[in-house]
DNA sequence: CTGAAAGCGCTTACAG
DNA sequence: CTGAAAGCGCTTACAG
């Protein structure tokens, strides 16, 4: 077999590898796609001429034939510095490639960094290029649904803005309650000036846990008034952080709406002298790597990225597979107590 | 034409364009691909029936006739978390895929994260899924060209480890030239004791640096003897520059192998009580997004890592199109003087 | 359980 | 400059 594997120019195909098996293409095909219609001994031959002749099925003639590219798009409509910059994303995106890699879809990457590049990503998206998309953003809208126009699946990482009967599949944690336990931890420790440096205004992980800040503080007649909205970025941490200590030279606690943004905050606490935790106490959300390892280890509520990404992932491949998947995932958060806080 | 393309189930093909401008379907398959030997109206013809339509054509057919798939991979064989915490890596991808979003060519993504998943890329990328290959990384080896057995063009992002005669394609900077000036303008403004904090001793753009370190100390007759090993990380830096304050209590500067080592390095002093510039001066490498917003603006050498996206993508393009290109392409590095020293 | 045959939607020599 | 025809490598009813 060897010297025939060396002498022959192109690569083997479905045919070479039904008559070195000694059945018929329909059949060779039936055994790679898994047909539970065909006899044992058959499967075994086929599979040996399959590794005999290092046979790799041809993408695009099978695309063509069964009108599935075999493909799912990861669409990123974040701007990318800020994307690559923030390690809740690094982590969904590692959780989706290691479930696709495992999988026969390939994942195909769109960063939509430009205003206009994004028509050319609908264009791409409704073009039959992919067979589902993943969108993983934090502000991604409805729009985007609606311009694909059901053309394909889409799974959303972290609940789209405006969804309401849009019945747009994501998953998500809930962040309302995420941060309400965590502040709740502040405040079991004694904590009593709680500030908080929100996400953005117009985002719904900002929203919600600003909302679970202000739950958690109401329910313990705390006052809610200790707060300045960053940008999820370290350096928005590092400017609300200084406006904070202007504005509320009292607080002893801060709830940070990333960990990014807690480090921000840290750094300038540090700059300042004050001492975390002893003068305040930091609390973050994510759970990113940094976090552990950080001079302080950091406090935060923990979310599941990397398992948020796979799930991304299994959602879209279950769809494509017709079976029935709930539209929405809500994973599970967890306080972790570490030094800051 | 309207109601016509709101009844049709199935999306238009090649003979519907074909049919619609009075052509063979030759003729408008050479329209498409922009064959010279077309008479002016017909070209028209054909571009308002493809308009009309609004037709796109069906990418596993084209691949399958032509033989190309129109995919390039990005490889990222490294540590993902690692790899997307480095803003030098998200920049490099971003490059990428701006190009390609410009091309025919669409970004597959295989993140070969784990030592299993590598033989699965390998795999992938022999098997004709995609056209070429761009490999990312700070320590790719030749042993993915061999694995590869020229089955496809690659480009790397930084030179390959143990590029002798490989013959392999790759863009990167004179990393000990940029680190050498970078350190010559510490020892202009006056330091002497300067330190470094390296890259990992098997990485070339660590070895690289740290020569270019050493060059320009011997040739200012300094003492070239500071020196701690980093892994181009942020807590790498830390941990690095607790030994170097420990070891060398005297120094009045220290070059960080990146930025991100340089944060590291800056957050320790900070936390010493140790002042940048005016104790220490810092010099990073990279010029990264967050070099300028740092609390003291980091003094850096700039390499331009979107153009050395832009360019491994230009390059594989033009491998592609059986264009001459030279094995290496070595962009320009400058340094930016900033606060921090 | 298996095979012959049609068809997926393009590209590309080959003639003219 | 243009068209008819073959072919790219699969999948999938349709028979048997």
């Amino acid at each position: 077999m060897a010297p025939d594997r060396m002498v022959r120019a192109t690569a083997p195909t479905l045919e070479d590898v039904a008559s070195a098996a000694g059945v018929s293409r329909s059949t060779a095909s039936r055994v790679i796609n898994g047909s539970p219609h065909v006899s044992p001994t058959v499967v075994r031959a086929v599979h040996d001429a399959i590794d005999r002749l290092d046979y790799v099925p041809n993408r695009a003639a099978r695309s063509l034939a069964n009108r599935r590219t075999g493909a799912i798009a990861l669409v990123v409509p974040e701007d990318t510095t800020r994307f690559f910059g923030d390690p809740y994303f690094s982590a969904v995106m590692r959780g989706i490639s290691e479930v696709l890699h495992d999988s026969d879809y390939v994942l195909t990457l769109q960063l939509a960094h430009e205003i206009e590049s994004s028509a050319k990503t609908i264009r791409y998206l409704r073009g039959g290029n992919v067979d589902a998309a993943l969108i993983v953003s934090h502000h991604a809208g409805d729009h985007i649904l609606d311009a694909l126009g059901g053309a394909l699946p889409v799974v959303f990482g972290g609940r789209p803005i405006a969804d309401g009967d849009s019945g747009a599949y994501y998953v998500d944690v809930d962040n309302t309650d995420a941060a309400r336990r965590g502040v709740q931890h502040l405040i079991d420790s004694g904590r009593e000036r709680i500030a908080h440096i929100a996400g953005p205004a117009d985002m719904p992980a900002g929203v919600d846990r600003l909302e679970g800040w202000r739950l958690a503080l109401d329910g313990a007649g705390l006052d809610a008034t200790r707060v300045v909205h960053g940008d999820f970025s370290r350096s928005g941490g590092s400017a609300a952080m200084r406006l904070l200590l202007e504005r509320f030279p009292d607080l002893d606690a801060v709830f940070a709406a990333s960990d990014l943004t807690a480090f921000g905050a840290m750094s300038v606490l540090a700059g300042s002298g004050i001492r975390v935790p002893r003068d305040v106490a930091v609390l973050g959300f994510d759970d990113s790597p940094a976090a552990a390892e950080h001079d302080v280890p950091l406090t935060t509520v923990r979310q599941p990225a990397v398992d948020m990404g796979r799930r991304m992932a299994t959602m879209a491949i279950d769809l494509l597979a017709g079976r029935e998947v709930p539209h929405r995932a809500i994973m599970d958060t967890e306080v972790v107590v570490r030094a800051s806080a």
